[in-house]
DNA sequence: AGATCAATGCAACTTTATTGCATTTTACAA
DNA sequence: TTGTAAAATGCAATAAAGTTGCATTGATCT
């Protein structure tokens, strides 16, 4: 997702030490300007040095929990992975696409979300908000045809 | 969710003949005023006469696919469903506590969404917009302290 | 009543993710 | 430098959620 950010930084930043493989799997997260899944991940660092699988799942489970990294939900079965909005990165909306299971971000300004005024009065605790449109994208509806 | 929905309508509308198990499964949903998981309907149901898992899955397919029923997507494993947006609901945004799984319904002024510029522009098909707040509700912060 | 199709049930399987425990690697004090 | 503890990783087994194939039951229409 961006040149910018120094995942070394990143890690330490969120209070763990930067292993190899915590910076193999962020830098796949990052590089990539739209989320992935888990096992797309797991295989794209596996075919440059074998890692396995469990490993990635502890690793987005424990960069999750830090908030380096955003666990985005899908129609689909599977979680997502993104960078979790940061100084760089502003939260923004995520299109899913029901057909090929292709997941875009889309510009933070697409939708105009205004919740403030509801979240002073909710009596719980507002960790995320998550905004996904479905539907089918450019390239599945040309294939449609 | 409702009483003013006839169920038997919804489906009849829909296209799909009004089993007993799919007005069963589909008055659960609609008389609860927040979106269960696909496992406890079958459990609800299941306690008054017996359904096997297999056909709650299929008959929520179903629903789902002729839009009767939305199935909403979590921060956690399982899909939830609700009472698809009608005439007499307006879509709404929905709260996940990520503590006890609980999902709740939000009012549709919560938010105040606005993409229809982006609807216009984007290359896509949209079908569907879904909002989500994590969280963690009231309950579990008074149980925490 | 017989034929036909839709709906349901049951068992096996798939996908995605998690757990427990063994092994390896790293950090760091002695 | 070596020993030791803690952290990280690997591997196998298991779990949760959902799906598929095929048999059976039930509904519908002559």
């Amino acid at each position: 997702m961006c040149i910018h950010c120094d995942y070394r930084q990143l890690l330490k930043d969120g209070g763990v030490s930067p292993t190899l493989n915590r910076l193999r799997v962020l830098e796949i997260i990052g590089s990539n300007n739209f989320p992935l899944p888990a096992a797309d991940i797991h295989e794209t660092l596996d075919r440059s040095a074998p890692i396995n699988r469990v490993t990635v799942y502890r690793i987005l489970d424990l960069l999750v929990e830090k908030q380096i990294v955003a666990r985005i939900a899908t129609g689909g079965r599977a979680a997502y992975y993104g960078m979790a909005p940061n100084a760089q990165h502003q939260a923004h909306p995520h299109f899913y696409c029901t057909q090929c299971g292709r997941m875009d971000c889309l510009t933070p300004e697409t939708v105009d979300i205004d919740f403030h005024a509801f979240e002073n009065t909710f009596p719980g605790r507002i960790d995320k908000v998550e905004m996904r449109l479905d539907g089918i994208c450019r390239n599945c509806l040309k294939k449609k045809t």
